[in-house]
DNA sequence: AGTAGTTTATAACCTGGTACTAAGACTTGG
DNA sequence: CCAAGTCTTAGTACCAGGTTATAAACTACT
């Protein structure tokens, strides 16, 4: 398939190939490559380049770990204490698909989402839903540390709650967010608004 | 391993496994619920629940874009333009995780998440962090639907950006944000202020 | 006890590999 | 030109995690 080629420069486009489909099985490299499976596979070994199975597997896991981290069940973190229509109170544990690899500093919206399922779960109604908040990142959070979310609800008009979360690093603040939450039970469910 | 099931519950619980995590093997499958390997293999062909290699396979490459982006594996939802400094789009698609159980209504966190990560993204830098944002959600999102988040960077003063983010289903806005986010590679990173 | 529904066991086969050996093909030095 | 060394290929044995099909064993019920 392909014309004659240096050993390095084989290897260079292999990787490339990778890089653009990491799916491509050995004999499909091969054949595009125009060598054998055995080269490919040797060329594999020498780029420490796991097989298709084992590609697919850590992508899979990499990014599947993102959105379940998300995902949680219905809040995020661990509910440790809960007064309905009052105040609560959630932890949650910065694992490694929280933060940016590069600097193990935890993303903006895990602290949001911390504190948005908490405001929500404080409002003792079958549906709510977030119609705005306002957010502030005052510290960062590195891997491993363990985030004390506190949340009030400080007042509100008919079915709107005001929410404030403020959420604890060892005792300091890393983040303060003002949620308004609003009960659309009964209704539709139709708009936030 | 477990006490005796009927098969329904045996199957009920069987998905629950797979959902909390799909990288069980079939023998993990029988020793967890305490049954052989052959009766999971009957229950995975009734429930149409594919091989774990073919789960892994789909999991990855649904995430896997072709997105070429430098910060793409690290944006909730998948960067489809991206103009360094100037201005994207991402597009999520809304899963069932994503959702509320009770109404299908996407949870506000991800639409906050997916504006975030391209804020973040859009700052040519190796260190960027939101230092505060001002989020308002318009309309309920929902399970399938499609969010194109649109972002922007509106000014900027030193190493602070304000990045604007508007997302939209079907042409009709649910989601706005104003960021601020900070560059602060060089830095320690040591505050967010 | 008979019989249907459910579960288990057993064997043959498949993919995409690993690990290893041996031999063929291509360069390169002298 | 030929031998030595490097690349490449071929071939075998083995593995995980399955599929497919068939037969045997275990309930449960009447």
């Amino acid at each position: 398939m392909k014309p004659k080629q240096s050993r390095p420069e084989r290897r260079r486009e292999l990787q490339d190939l990778l890089r653009t489909d990491p799916f491509l099985t050995d004999w499909q490299l091969a054949d595009e490559l125009g060598v054998s499976v055995a080269t490919i596979r040797l060329d594999r070994m020498a780029l420490d380049i796991p097989e298709l199975r084992e590609r697919a597997r850590t992508i899979a896991a990499s990014t599947y770990g993102q959105v379940r981290a998300l995902h949680g069940e219905e809040v995020i973190g661990e509910l440790i204490e809960l007064n309905l229509g009052q105040n609560g109170t959630s932890v949650l544990m910065v694992t490694d698909q929280m933060v940016f690899a590069r600097n193990q500093i935890m993303r903006g919206h895990f602290l949001f989402a911390q504190g948005n399922s908490l405001a929500v779960a404080l409002v003792d109604s079958e549906i709510v839903l977030t119609k705005s908040a306002d957010v502030r990142f005052y510290q960062p959070v590195h891997l491993g540390e363990r985030v004390v979310a506190k949340a009030g609800i400080t007042s509100s008009q008919g079915r709107r709650y005001y929410v404030r979360v403020s959420s604890y690093v060892h005792d300091e603040i890393v983040f303060r967010g003002d949620f308004v939450v609003v009960d659309v039970a009964g209704k539709g469910g139709g708009d936030r608004d």
